[in-house]
DNA sequence: CGTCTGCTTGATGCGTGTCAATTTCCGTGG
DNA sequence: CCACGGAAATTGACACGCATCAAGCAGACG
């Protein structure tokens, strides 16, 4: 639909969450020349050995990063929501190192990468921003792989649910107990290490243990302390501050039409 | 011992290896303040949830990056080699999202974090180096996970060891067929999401396909090819260009007296 | 109203973990 | 130079979490 309402602010916005940028360092992201599209659910936006001759910014919507292993089976290493930019593997490679894929309807904004790097080179802030927010995707990275590598199935899945419902707080996407979920159970296997048959069964164990239900579209936590007992989850790793997942009313964010559609 | 003949050239290198650095660049590297030391094998370089107001390189020998969960369990998130910035996944944060241990005896530079933003936002050449190298880091903590999350316990360590001698060559510390190794079994297992036990049963078995031999310092690959295969392993995520592994003498660097002492 | 994708359930087996004991290695002190 | 001690490697018996295979069910959509 409606392409041009769309600026780069949600870039811009998650850039300055970790760094301070100034207003003339804002505006230079804000001019950085850019093409935007909205794609639907499951576009690949990124295949892994392709050419990247851009970097894409999730302005809108959900995505996932994923690589494919020589037998066939996936693993996925990261999930994108808007501001997130989706190349951030790649360094200075212009070969994309792993697959990027829509998770529902989203929008995107493809920069040159020439340009992002020359403003970079002009803002030293904005370089330094940048630097920063890669190296806190490291450290979820990070974290991933203490999930997969150490905790077990219910603890797998409830870490996730965790870092899904902090961030999107923290983006401003959603705010309660209640909102938007966008993996399905196959997703959310390849995400933890596990097949979809036993996410399946490990997810109706969460939600016996009165900690969350959730929809294909939506979820909701019922216990939040529980959750995080569960996940052996601290935010630390995050590096977005102190966010209070508590004192939040039940926000009707989750209906959120444009993410559902498609 | 000696800690000046130390300089900070290996780091400087490592950040030239994938960004190029022009003379002046080099230079301003080269004369961050900063101040070395040496310790022995297990010292703690940082610890997580601790204060980190210098970054840390290492100049010499290895070092492993860790969390620990609630459980008591811990996951190697990542093997450092010279040149390594120790603290990549801090970002701007200045409380350690994980520990830092020797592997063995290392060189170790402290430099303050303001001196290096500082250096950066002097140089924009140098913060898109910084930027780069910590993307390719993280393009590697995703390969980690792919490694412990689809891959069986044979594919794992297998998948390590090729790593590891890729970066171990392109970093000049070894040539051939055999190079140095600082793993134990255990911490083997902690970077693979297994059990030492287990680690010990898959070893033998990588050795009796004839694909290497394992010591306590050091390791020799017998079929390069066959262990990329056990391995699925393909270079790519390194980032780090072309590199022959086959065509090598078997170097005798594999004796590094002070990589072994204590 | 049929088809497709995703969710759910059951039966069965394998890959790893766990526990526990033993052996090898190597640095250290007598 | 040898004896000791502690860390790392090795081995075996057993248990269990999760994968696998296969089938059935439910909602979404044209």
């Amino acid at each position: 639909m409606r392409d041009q309402p769309y600026s780069l602010a949600a870039f811009a916005d998650k850039l300055s969450q970790r760094t301070a940028l100034g207003k003339d360092e804002r505006e230079a992201l804000l001019s950085l020349p850019h093409r935007t599209s909205t794609l639907p659910r499951a576009t690949f936006i990124a295949r892994e050995g392709e050419c990247a001759s851009h970097c894409c910014t999730l302005l809108s919507g959900f995505a996932y990063s994923h690589r494919v292993t020589g037998n066939g089976s996936r693993q996925v290493t990261s999930v994108h929501m808007a501001g997130d930019l989706l190349d951030i593997q790649n360094g200075a490679s212009d070969v994309a190192v792993c697959s990027v894929q829509a998770l529902g309807p989203v929008v995107i904004a493809h920069i040159p990468r020439s340009a992002l790097t020359a403003v970079a080179k002009a803002h030293p802030s904005i370089a330094v921003a940048l630097w920063t927010d890669t190296g806190a995707n490291a450290s979820i990275l990070a974290e991933w792989l203490v999930r997969v590598g150490r905790l077990d199935a219910r603890s797998r899945i409830a870490h996730l649910v965790c870092e899904l419902a902090v961030r999107q707080k923290s983006s401003g996407i959603s705010a309660g107990p209640c909102f938007p979920w966008v993996l399905t159970q196959e997703q959310l296997g390849d995400a933890t290490g596990m097949t979809s048959v036993h996410v399946n069964r490990t997810v109706q164990i969460l939600r016996r243990d009165g900690l969350l239900s959730m929809g294909q579209h939506r979820i909701e936590v019922s216990d939040w302390n529980g959750l995080c007992r569960a996940a052996d989850f601290s935010p630390g790793y995050l590096q977005l501050g102190d966010i209070d997942m508590l004192p939040s009313s039940p926000v009707a964010i989750c209906e959120m039409p444009h993410l559902m559609a498609v």
